[in-house]
This record gives structure tokens, C-alpha cells and sequence, in this order.
RNA sequence: GGCGGAGUAGCUCAGUUGGUUAGAGCAACGGAAUCAUAAUCCGUGUGUCGGGGGUUCAAGUCCCUCCUCCGCUACCA
């Protein structure tokens, strides 16, 4: 019995500083999805890591009086800390300074070129090293100190260098068939747009290599070449799956099923990645899934602002939990979000203690006191009763759906439908009024109750790993019944099982007295 | 400039192929209940659906136009 396999990665992310919190939103949606998966029963690769060549890696480095590898080791360890802080469960955490991705970059360059897509040529421009790119001449001004600079201000000079080109000009109409015939394989649905119009004006060769640096993965046959930023980058997440070697043990995961990224990279995920992969040979990912940013009240975060906020923080002010579901509840996922402390704290107490904590709360309480402390007898069920079982049986297929299409707030808030629905039902089933006149129906609306929370306590695991782990534990769940299929009817609590003493798993956010060192 | 998207209640947004009195969540206000983490439940909105024009028996939903905002327009991760 062989399981249907999911990989997904985050992009490879750049630590040439310490990671912030739109590192950390893409972290915790990628993981999500990858735990979500799990519990479904697949047989997940999750993978994450850190780009480590480039100039700008060589030039910090330089200026801290260490080698590239000792800044990048350094940057990485920080990246490494708070995915252990915020739970991400990667499976793989590749580094591109690791011999296995040198030779997966040197293999599948070697493809490209033997496939006739690769050529030497030389690339003159005007270069911004602060930038690390050309500029049009159009793009740039002489200022009045004879200096020229691009539209940002960095100074630029004339460069001409001997570098690979790579033939994406073939490849635009084997794209736009490949996004005609793949509608899903660029989401969400403006992102595809952009990308299509992009390729439908025409694609001009990538210059691939450079000869200015050596801080890369060096061009096969010709060792005075070091990749180009991303055909290195990229090729990362073939790295992964062993890579050229056809029979390794993870070649079974490719292609992969999600690219998560942000939107700011789009386009050499959409185009110039799928292009590398057709000209290699390569069967192309399923889809690549651009995320919006995320901005503090609205502002976009900057040093200068001073509202960049540390992702450590935030996960220690408010739980790890609590500041994963919040981005990825209140955040529509594809679009750009806000977020602020009041919000957080609104989500906090609304949804986690109120709606759901206090739901769980109130009635297993009643199950300490009034069943024996064990689960419940069931009697017969009435269409109350049926109503609110069949809403908690139905959001297995409701949040695979959302999932399916990563609308991850859209599994939430159908998740969370339930919820209040649940709220509801105990409230006009009344259990501490019949305990005095109906004691066996009283059971009853606590047993059916109890077991939509075991079903939500399930779901909710994958998006708060350590609170979806304290709610089963409160209803006695053993841990092979706490997969996804152990949802639905199958998986029914069993009357008489003894529970431990109810505890609160979702605490209400109360703002600190005074003069809290923050 | 070109291409694309968006403008709906205080806030965040849903609104199917045009059709009964335009919805949800949050916030606010009023009430009920007391099992529970002062949590829960019920009730309450005079919204020019960005402006104007048009098509239609009927438009938030189609067409035209104007205004505002945003994204993309190549080698920075």
C-alpha cells in the first residue's frame, strides 16, 4: 500500500540578515499545508532552506571579516531557531552551499546545455553593485556630480562581461501553452494574469552566469563562470529529491505539488524555473502559489518606519498558536494582509477562548461533574442532534476542498462555522437544565457535543499543532485516532472512556498591567 | 503610456449564469440565560452597492464613460 505522496516547499530564503515576519507567514502557511496533508495520511515532503551564494553574501561577509560560509552558517542557525519557534515541521532543510546541490546544479545546467540552450556571449550594461543589476540607459540619470545612478539612487557603471545566456526567448509560446493547458499551475488567478501578460510581450535570453564573483556554484567545463543567482536558487528544490540520481530514495516526490512563495518572486517561478525544467528535461511542478505581504496597520514594514515587527516576538508575546492562526484566519491567503496588536488580540479572545476554548470548557466540565468524568452515554439522537453531527461530519471534504486550492482561511472559517454552530446548539439544547429533568438527554447533548469538538480539535491540528494536541488529549483520543481518518462516523467517541480533569487550552489574551519591557 | 485588478454597512469582506425586502464576521446598542475562560444565546443597520449614462419587464450583477486606488511592465533575494 503505497500513499499518495505531497511535496511542498518555501522558497530557499536569502540570510544575508535574520529572517522577518513575512519569512515566518510563508513558514507557517507552507507547514499548514504540509501537516494538513499529513493528517490526511500522505506521505509528505515538506522542504525549506537557505540561499547562501551571490555577490551581496561575498560583500557582507567581507565587511564582517569572515567567509561567506561562516556569515551564511551564522544567518541560517537564526532561520533555523525560529522554525523550531514557530513549529514549522520541514522535513529537509537544504543549504545551497551543500555539495549535494552543487552537483544538482552542475547536472542540470549540464542538461540546458546539452540540450543547444545555453551560449556564451558577453552582457554589457550600466550596473548597480548595491543593486546587483542592469539598468537601461533609459533608467538611469547623470546627476550633477557626474556621478550616473539608477531610479533608486545607487550609483551605476558600464560592465561588459563574458557570461552564459540561457534561450527563454524559445520558450514563451511552450509557456503559454503550458498555462493554457495548466490553468491551476499559477495561483491565485491575478498572479497568473500578470505572469501570462508578461510572457505574451515577449521573452528576451537570461544572462546565467557571472565571472565578477566566485562565491557560486561554478559553471561545468568552464570554472571561471559561477551560476547566476537563480538557475543555483531554484534548482534547489530538485537538490532535495536526490537529484540527478534517478533511483534516489525521494525522486518519488517529484514533481512537486506546491512552489509557496511570495509575490515579489513570481516571475522567476512562473517563467524562467518551468523554462530551466523544459529545456532540462524535467517534468514541471504543479503550481507555484504567490502569497500577498503582510503590512503593520496597514503600513508597509521598513526600518526607517519602525514598525518592523520580530517574528521571535510576536510569537512569545502571544503563543505560537495563537499568532499562526491569526495570520492565517484573518489574512484571505493570496492577498496582501494587515495586521495589528488589537486584531490579534480581537481573534485571540473571539475565536480561540471564547468560541471555541470556553465551548470546550463548558462542556467538559459538565462531563467531570455530571458523567462520571468519562465519556457519555449516547441515547437517540434528535434531528438537532443529526444537524450538528452532519456539519462536523461534512468539513472533512469542506476544508480538503479549501485546502486543495491553499485557502487556508477558507478551511478556518468553515471550521469555525461549526464551531458556532456547536455554541448554538448547546445553548438551545440547554444540558444544565435537563441534567434536573432529562439527565439521559442531557448526555446525550454532551456526548454529541463532545464529539463535534473532537472533530474540529482534529482539523485544528494543523494549523495549532500544540492546542489541536491538548484538546484531544482532554477527550482521551489515542494517537492513531487523530488522523483525518479518523473523522467523520468512523471515528465516533466511545461512551465510558474515562477523561482527564478539564483544563483551559485557550487562555484569553489580558493586556499586561504596566511598563512591560517590550 | 500599455496590460490587468479593485472601489458593497464603522472595520474586514461574500455576493452564483442579471430576478423576491443587498448578506456574513467583528465592533456598537438592547434583552435572555447562568453549564462555562464576565464566556454563551436572541434581537437591532436610513448601506446614494465610487460618479454619470445606457440595455432590460428587472442590474451590485451586462455595455459606455469619468474618478480614485492597486498590481505587472525582465535578469534584487
Amino acid at each position: 500500500m503505497t500513499k499518495p505522496t505531497f511535496y511542498i516547499t518555501t522558497p530557499i530564503f536569502y540570510p544575508n540578515g535574520v529572517p522577518h515576519i513575512g519569512h515566518a507567514y510563508t513558514a507557517m502557511a507552507t507547514d499548514t499545508i504540509a501537516r494538513f496533508h499529513r493528517l490526511d495520511g500522505k506521505d509528505v515532503f515538506f522542504l525549506t532552506g537557505t540561499d547562501e551564494h551571490g555577490q551581496k553574501m561575498q560583500q557582507t561577509a567581507q565587511k564582517e571579516a569572515i567567509t561567506p560560509l561562516e556569515l551564511a552558517t551564522r544567518n541560517s542557525d537564526v532561520f533555523r531557531k525560529l522554525w523550531a519557534s514557530l513549529d514549522i515541521s520541514f522535513d529537509d532543510y537544504i543549504r545551497t552551499t551543500e555539495p549535494r546541490h552543487h552537483r544538482a546544479s552542475e547536472a542540470i545546467w549540464q542538461r540546458m546545455a546539452d540540450n543547444g540552450d545555453i551560449y556564451l556571449d558577453s552582457y554589457a550594461g550600466w550596473y548597480s553593485v548595491r543593486q546587483e543589476a542592469f539598468f537601461d540607459e533609459g533608467e538611469t540619470t547623470l546627476g550633477d556630480d557626474g556621478v550616473r545612478r539608477e531610479p533608486l539612487g545607487s550609483p551605476v557603471e558600464w560592465v561588459e562581461e563574458k557570461s552564459y545566456f540561457f534561450r527563454l526567448s524559445a520558450y514563451g509560446d511552450k509557456l503559454l501553452a503550458h498555462y493554457d493547458a495548466h490553468p491551476e499551475f499559477i495561483a491565485p488567478n491575478e498572479r497568473r494574469n500578470e505572469v501570462r501578460s508578461f510572457v505574451k510581450s515577449g521573452l528576451r535570453d537570461l544572462s546565467i552566469s557571472r565571472t565578477t564573483f566566485d562565491w557560486g556554484v561554478k559553471v561545468p567545463s568552464d570554472p571561471d563562470h559561477v551560476m547566476y543567482v537563480w538557475v543555483d536558487a531554484l534548482t534547489n528544490y530538485l537538490t532535495a529529491t536526490g537529484y540527478p540520481d534517478e533511483g534516489a530514495e525521494r525522486s518519488r516526490f517529484w514533481p512537486a505539488d506546491v512552489h509557496m512563495i511570495g509575490k515579489d518572486i513570481v516571475r522567476f517561478h512562473a517563467v524562467y524555473w518551468p523554462a530551466f525544467l523544459m529545456s532540462a528535461g524535467i517534468d514541471l511542478p504543479r503550481r507555484v502559489f504567490a502569497h500577498g505581504f503582510l503590512f503593520n496597520r496597514g503600513e508597509k514594514m521598513s526600518k526607517s518606519v519602525g514598525n518592523v515587527v520580530d517574528p521571535f516576538e510576536l510569537a512569545e508575546r502571544y503563543g505560537v498558536d495563537a499568532m499562526r492562526y491569526y495570520f492565517l484566519r484573518e489574512v484571505s491567503f493570496g492577498q496582501d494582509g494587515s495586521y495589528s496588536h488589537e486584531a490579534i488580540v480581537n481573534r485571540i479572545n473571539a475565536d480561540l477562548a471564547n468560541d471555541l476554548g470556553n465551548l470546550a470548557q463548558r462542556s467538559l466540565s459538565m462531563v467531570a461533574k455530571h458523567c462520571d468524568a468519562s465519556v457519555p452515554v449516547c441515547g437517540a439522537l434528535s434531528a438537532e442532534d443529526e444537524a450538528i453531527l452532519g456539519a462536523a461530519d461534512a468539513l472533512r471534504a469542506k476544508t480538503a476542498a479549501a485546502m486543495d486550492e491553499q485557502a487556508i482561511h477558507t478551511a478556518l472559517a468553515a471550521v469555525w462555522q461549526v464551531v458556532a454552530d456547536a455554541n448554538r446548539y448547546f445553548a438551545a439544547q440547554e444540558p444544565w437544565a435537563l441534567r434536573k429533568t432529562d439527565p439521559e438527554r442531557m448526555a446525550t447533548v454532551l456526548y454529541v457535543t463532545l464529539e463535534v469538538i473532537r472533530q474540529i480539535s482534529i482539523l485544528v491540528q494543523a494549523v495549532m499543532p500544540e492546542s489541536g494536541r491538548k484538546l484531544l488529549d482532554l477527550l482521551a483520543i489515542a494517537e492513531p485516532d487523530r488522523m483525518f481518518a479518523a473523522l467523520g462516523e468512523s471515528g465516533r467517541l466511545v461512551p465510558g472512556t474515562p477523561l482527564p480533569a478539564p483544563q483551559g487550552v485557550f487562555p484569553r489574551y489580558v493586556e499586561p498591567e504596566t511598563g512591560d519591557a517590550a
